[in-house]
DNA sequence: TTGAAAGCGCTAACAT
DNA sequence: ATGTTAGCGCTTTCAA
């Protein structure tokens, strides 16, 4: 004798009442209750979320989808462990469980995601990694599964999604380096079609339009989203004929091997050239600390959570407020490496 | 009509046929089971995994379990996430799906067990962040449950565990420091219980002991495994009166704040001292690149997976040769962090 | 307030 | 080679 059977056996009641004792059902005696619960606990009862699953049509799971081959998102170390955390606070709430699908660099994110959905694997999904077009959005949205996408993509079918504030920065840092005199700014872009390289860029554009300048093409650098990628962007950059004299950089990752490239050379940031990025754990401990855009990761994961579960009808009424298709702020530390400050001359 | 049924209306056979075609029984009409592939494809029918898991009692699921709360382990998104690749690609091949279970970092790592354990959740596991004392392990063991640690515990069930070799690494450097003229070697461990730091401690006495020299117990930094931590493992060796000439770094993440702190002091690693560390994706982009030790973690990921699987007993015929209570090599790369030497004179 | 029983989708034992 | 059916553990009617 297994599972619910048992322990109704052992308090000499029926699995019904066992079963709406466990769940918290009113119509249950509260002395009955109690002792169900009880009984629970001593004979370390919980209930087999198969059989669960197969009758209520739900898995009480929540699927976060990510990709392994991580040269590909370009997040640092810790940038998803930071989300997860805020993610499952929210979750723990209503008892449900966070896991990471995995999808392997060698099988395509549709087809996996389509097997996910057709298993009955999760109630709903988390994607990541959104790309410009991205067909698992229709994919969900045809099928009314609930989701909520990190990151904005052109294939919007009127979903929520959670994306960082790309405009914000660019329009911060293109502000911040003209007001010190810069006019000659390189940007760089993911060497992928993930669409955070054309909101960058596109913002940034717009708002060196607004001072009345123009990006250059040639300081459009792409790379992969890592420090090697940031190595070749300033060799690339150091052989420029005319060098600019400012740079931002997307990718949280490319700073180390961009300093380093420029330190064989010579080139100090702040000094011989304004730099500013994205946080990492590493960006104090650079020489000279990095000027960078940080966010707050496990707030971010709390909001999409939260937002996730402003979609699901057994959910929607704890969060009428939660943010859908909106950006997440981010906010400039100051370090040194955009110090150099040119004069009208430029 | 929904399901396996649905899909035997529309070939107008029945629904035991259609599940032994789809997997692969031997008594079904090679035809037959060609036209409810076919249709399977076409209808994009794919087995619920519930009804599935609650007839077998298997779900084709291998957890791995992983904590959220960085600080603690010291591992970041980057080292999971080639691990998760390799250990993929095994599973790939049996048709099981890798699925990462997320602990919170306020949740108690046992009690999390527990639960996912109770609810029949995977068919295996995989933990990681093994603790010197690991009731994870008994737990599993007495159930009976397929299991592999990556990292070794006090708490021995006789079961697979598969580990950094932590002693290797701490022989090597030793012996090479050693061989360059260094008397006063420094080492560092994590702040907490988890097992590494006792091996890799031990290890180095016991490998200075050979060359007839002690470990001064002054010269052991503890440390958060992060950057912070080692910012301040460099200001507290800074700080002592009779300084180490070299300097073992066991986390990966610790080296660039220990070069951050050493340079603002002027400090340099390979003239002033010498370092040995972990490989990162940033250690070859310090100045100067960092000579460390470097694992393959795809590969460490396949044979975690292989390991795993030899325990169980639908697929251990086809690991007969897995690895049990295994070291993972780790090979040194080279760089000029260590290049300084001493003469006889130390 | 409780008990009895149907049935979620699937596989496997048994029957044909 | 195929059809029929029991039953995995659970929740939820329906009846009492």
């Amino acid at each position: 004798m297994k599972g619910i059977r048992r322990l109704a056996q052992h308090l000499d009641i029926s699995i019904g009442t066992v079963s709406r004792a466990l769940n918290g059902r009113p119509d249950v005696n509260e002395e009955t209750r109690r002792r169900v619960l009880e009984a629970a606990t001593e004979l370390g009862y919980v209930p087999n979320q198969s059989g669960r699953s197969l009758r209520q049509g739900t898995t009480n799971i929540i699927g976060f989808m990510m990709q392994t081959g991580t040269e590909i998102t370009g997040q640092g170390d810790t940038f998803f462990m930071s989300v997860f955390d805020g993610v499952q606070a929210v979750f723990s709430r209503h008892q449900l469980d966070l896991v990471a699908l995995l999808c392997s660099s060698e099988e395509d994110p549709s087809d996996y995601l389509r097997r996910v959905v057709a298993r009955g694997f999760a109630d709903g999904l988390i994607l990541s990694a959104t790309q410009r077009h991205d067909p698992r959005i229709e994919f969900l949205a045809e099928r009314n599964i609930p989701f909520v996408t990190l990151g904005r993509s052109l294939t919007d079918a009127g979903r929520p999604w959670l994306d960082l504030d790309f405009e914000g920065m660019a329009q911060a840092a293109i502000d911040r380096l003209v007001a010190r005199g810069h006019r000659r700014i390189a940007v760089t872009r993911p060497h992928d079609d993930v669409n955070l390289g054309y909101i960058f860029v596109d913002r940034c554009r717009e708002a060196l339009a607004a001072h009345g300048l123009a990006l250059d093409e040639e300081l459009i650098f792409r790379s992969t989203p890592n420090e090697a990628g940031g190595y070749q962007i300033a060799r690339d950059l150091l052989a420029l004929e005319d060098r600019p004299t400012a740079i931002l950089l997307v990718n949280e990752t490319i700073a180390v091997g961009f300093y380093q490239a420029l330190s064989e050379a010579g080139v100090r940031p702040g000094r011989d050239i304004a730099v500013i990025g994205r946080y990492s754990p590493q960006a104090h401990f650079l020489s000279p600390p990095l000027t960078c855009f940080r966010l707050k990761l496990r707030e971010l994961g709390i909001a999409l959570a939260e937002t996730l579960l402003s979609t699901m009808p057994a959910f929607k009424h704890h969060y009428p407020q939660a943010l859908v298709n909106a950006v997440w702020p981010m906010e400039l530390v100051e370090g040194e490496s955009d110090a150099l400050t040119l004069d009208a001359a430029g």
